[in-house]
DNA sequence: TATAAAACGGGACATTTGTCCCACTTCTTA
DNA sequence: TAAGAAGTGGGACAAATGTCCCGTTTTATA
């Protein structure tokens, strides 16, 4: 849920203090509930976030969110419109208080095109999105609300960060009204503590449960 | 839905044509009904589709599948698992007789690196890719179902392209039940015409008509 | 051609999810 | 500190979707 990137955090690092088209990055600060970029507009961009928590989301013309990710230290957003110059697909909102290395598209394409680890790394944070998107949509689609919810929550206790719930909700893609009824529901069959929203369980018991939707649903 | 990429097969054709490299790439076919690629297992071929269409697909534990798109001409599969080595993410499948071009690990890394055209073709449809996806991830969670499958039968009468119910379902994520019902309640309205699954508005109504879901869900 | 196998379409019912609404808390800020 | 705004939690009902099942039609094949 909360993706990193610390290659391409130390890949900038570096970039910017040695290389002398370094000079062309800036370094740009958001202040929480800012967004990096607006879907629908045209941007010369490419941010790589240095410090912060962001989230990555669709806004429906009805006006409901879809949030994919929530973006963290060292990943790339902006790179979908700096490769293939479209409008933007999603809204970045910074969601603690955010600096990112932002690099123009002139300078982005020439990293792509000549420094071969530079494409490198987008190759693989590509295939990684892809790769995340997919298993995440067909999960969701597939398996009931009270599955992906005990996945989120899971990883949520594993990275600790804390979330709002009418993002949580958001990421599942489904109300709030939703959302805590079957938090409601998990806790009437122990398996979260009787007042939050934290698994009480073990490892184990937690992956015994997720496995019995699996064999069967 | 059903995604093509003449680009790619152009650049195939003058590769195999006309370069040593080339020789390295064979030409496999493929019944209708086969895989390609199955989903968990590790492979050594990169595939791009000469001729003929294929599902993409998750085949979830429970046993239900999540199709992601349907893919033909110049599409490229098995690049996710040539680039970060891992397990297939999902089955392809030839819906109709296949013939692909079959490209070694090597030669496919290869390329990545030394061919800049190769390269840029990659990227582009890696994140056309991810577009697509997180499009479709976000309106079929956000809107009811009545609008995705307007939106794909809209899709399938511009290819003209047959596919089977069961599989339409799966792309859309629900059983074959709530798929014959949406039908039947949009013929109800006068939406599809009375016997088939076409589509029985002009291009002008069936915008009014998405917009009206757009507008208020 | 006869028969089995598969696809199709939908009724009846259960479950899941959304909508609407209200009472209660917490946080602003005038 | 009071008053309004925003967030929280959940009841009651409506709508959407899944499950189970059965009779019909189509398709494949012996």
């Amino acid at each position: 849920m909360l993706r990193t990137n610390p290659a391409f955090l130390h890949f900038m690092e570096q970039f910017t203090a040695s290389s002398a088209e370094g000079e062309a990055v800036a370094i740009k600060t958001f202040a929480a509930g800012t967004r990096l970029i607006r879907q629908g507009d045209t941007i010369s961009h490419v941010y790589i976030i240095r410090e912060g928590i962001t989230k990555c989301y669709i806004e429906e013309d009805n006006g409901k969110d879809y949030i994919f990710e929530f973006l963290g230290k060292g990943e790339i957003t902006g790179d979908l419109e700096g490769i293939r110059k479209e409008k933007c697909l999603c809204n970045i909102e910074a969601i603690t208080p955010v600096t990112a290395y932002a690099i123009p598209h002139t300078l982005f394409s020439w990293l792509l095109v000549n420094n071969t680890e530079f494409n490198r790394l987008m190759l693989e944070e590509l295939v990684i999105r892809i790769r995340q998107t997919c298993i995440r949509a067909s999960y969701q689609q597939l398996y009931p609300v009270e599955y992906a919810l005990l996945r989120l929550l899971a990883l949520e206790a594993e990275q600790d960060i804390v979330i709002p719930k009418k993002d949580m909700a958001s990421y599942l893609g489904i109300t709030i009204r939703s959302f805590n009824r079957t938090l409601k529901e998990l806790r009437s069959k122990n398996i979260l503590d009787p007042q939050g929203m934290n698994i009480d369980l073990s490892r184990k018991q937690l992956e015994e449960i997720l496995r019995r939707f699996e064999d069967m649903g």
